[in-house]
DNA sequence: AGTTATCTATCTACTGATAGGTAGATATAT
DNA sequence: ATATATCTACCTATCAGTAGATAGATAACT
């Protein structure tokens, strides 16, 4: 997993194609926008990125990347309940910085009107975080229940998100958040 | 709850365009899409539904009252399982049905880029299906818990769908359905 | 000389929206 | 019954704005 680095200017142009596409996918990020956010002309945003499917896998790729570095190593010592806790909190900080639902969870919804390229890199996204919540909460069940089990806090949490920003009520993340770790705490 | 009748060309366009936009969302609908798939010209469209946003909140209501109504009654004489039954299979109907989201699944999470009148129809979408499970699941337990058991309920629903559909393996729906049966019992 | 990063200028295609017109059905008034 | 008016559902034609993308020039740094 070789960290891709880009440029100062193109680090930015992310920084902002990734904040508009959590909030309005895909299709709301045009090359005019992003080049006048960040005080250049949109031939300049091609230069970076050629064609839209480059911009859009490198933004998925750079917030996969990021999320699972924030999350750290699933294996290590801390206590299960330790380490979901800290999953929900990268959850909560991804809600509340932007006030927008995990890119992922818009992306994947237009999962179907996306290149190919940008699909995948958001299918990679939610496999690496249901395996690594897999690897967290491993413990005496068997990794056939660790796998579902986690795979339905990544799909709980990703629709708290949805529904926490349509409602403009981000006590949905939070109360998601209670009910699985009481179930979660029940299964282990 | 007065159900609006629309003329024949008018459900046949709505019917594009809920398809559309449960794929790609709000900008993945065009007046002149539309227009070519129902065989008319786009002013005709505009005919039928003035402005986009009109369009918008016309899929999303008629969506909504459809959802509710094929869920019935939710304090009739079923038992909480058979209801919650009937709910899951309300959802999984809508995601083999398209291989796509739940329509609000889809504009909920690009909430803040939809106009007002439509994001408002979307936020009461979810506060109805809240609503609907909350009375259903309604027994010993107090409204208050009853009111996030189905918030969670849905939460969870809405997740796994956007997994189903990025993912390409609607097993995640039937999962989340799975472990949230089993919770449910354990919480009534 | 080659690479990097930008520019100007331009292209085609598509967007939502509007103005203004028309054929045919329906309703009203004389 | 007949003439007039209104309504429905479409049409043609057009608009200004924006989309992604490209060609070719320029300047700076290695």
């Amino acid at each position: 997993m070789e960290q891709k680095s880009y440029s100062p200017k193109a680090s930015e142009i992310l920084d902002v194609a990734e904040t508009h596409m959590r909030k309005g996918g895909f299709d709301a990020v045009s090359f005019r926008d992003l080049a006048t956010a960040v005080g250049v002309k949109s031939a300049s945003v091609h230069y970076h990125f050629p064609a839209k499917a480059d911009l859009g896998q490198a933004v998925v790729t750079r917030y996969r990347e990021r999320i699972l570095e924030a999350l750290g190593n699933p294996t290590d010592s801390r206590t299960v309940a330790a380490k979901l806790k800290h999953l929900f909190s990268v959850y909560t900080a991804a809600l509340e910085t932007g006030d927008s639902v995990c890119l992922c969870a818009q992306l994947g919804a237009e999962s179907r009107y996306l290149p190919e390229s940008v699909a995948a890199e958001v299918e990679l996204f939610f496999s690496a975080m249901v395996g690594w919540t897999a690897d967290a909460i491993a413990r005496q069940i068997t990794p056939a229940k660790a796998n579902k089990l986690a795979a339905h806090i990544i799909s709980s949490l990703q629709g708290a998100m949805v529904l926490s920003v349509a409602t403009d009520s981000h006590l949905h993340l939070k109360n998601t958040q209670n009910l699985l770790a009481e179930f979660v705490e029940a299964q282990i």
